[in-house]
DNA sequence: ATTATATAAATGTATATACATATATTAGCA
DNA sequence: TGCTAATATATGTATATACATTTATATAAT
């Protein structure tokens, strides 16, 4: 759907500012689709992006703060995501050998058999969802690299 | 900032699915930095969002459906964000002649002085951030419409 | 006219987000 | 060593989000 349908309206005072509302739209639909797939599941979006990112690490556990730097969403509460998923035994909490700040991170066996089923149905409406070339996939790239520079 | 700093990583299983993270990351982005210049103006993103929409219409008063339908985050929940709005003056609510169903919302005096006050603030944030030609805000654009082609 | 259905807005509720603060532990240094 | 600062995680709290339900009104059908 365009951008102009889905939010009724055609009045952008340049192609920058359209952009920018394409963005947030893009992304509003891409959570919404992933948030659904994983309704079945008992899970939430943020709670399968930490999973994901455990399984990078498998059979490693991963420190909470390095769990927190690799989520696109900077501003999320880790600990609290790591509670829900724990009630879930989906993740476990180990202490850390080297400092007893910290807190690692690993994923159980019941873990990775959820993340991998819940995996096959969100990813139809995630990367398959693009109907673009790699090519375009890597200019569209580009292009968002190029978003807040000063950053 | 890229991508791959931005989330520690460069395992992307193909451009595609790097762009669905990109699209997810610049969206937060661009939220929390539009979300930071309005905090001194005591005011929300979204209730940004809404007095944009009734400029829109400005001096005509809108309805609170009609409102709804030009919002990105579509699950939003419009009356509760007017009762926001009404509590900090910015706007009202007025009885509909049509159809007593309705809610007609229109911007008071005041709310359009700290409407335009803020996106003074908030514009460079946004249009202004992205580093990119009209061309090139126009192949972004064009590429974005292509996700999720089945909606 | 009366009943059923549809629509618009508001309200209720559970969870998530953003952000501040607290607690525990480690590192740096006089 | 003993003090200060820094770091890592957890907890507290206010607001926002997503979604279901309720209330009021209008439309449609018999």
């Amino acid at each position: 759907m365009k951008l102009e349908q889905a939010i009724q309206t055609g009045k952008f005072s340049s192609d920058k500012h359209k952009a920018v509302l394409n963005i947030l739209y893009r992304a509003w639909i891409v959570k919404t689709k992933i948030s659904n797939e994983l309704k079945p599941f008992g899970m939430s979006h943020e709670q399968y992006n930490v999973l994901r990112i455990l399984k990078g690490s498998y059979p490693n556990a991963m420190r909470v703060k390095d769990i927190g730097s690799r989520l696109i969403e900077k501003s999320s509460n880790v600990p609290r995501i790591i509670d829900k998923l724990e009630d879930k035994k989906m993740v476990q909490r180990l202490a850390s050998p080297e400092d007893n700040r910290e807190t690692l991170i690993s994923l159980t066996a019941s873990g990775i058999k959820i993340l991998e089923a819940s995996t096959r149905s969100v990813q139809p409406n995630t990367i398959q969802s693009l109907a673009l070339t790699e090519k375009e996939a890597a200019t569209l790239n580009q292009l968002l690299d190029k978003i807040i520079p000063a950053d």
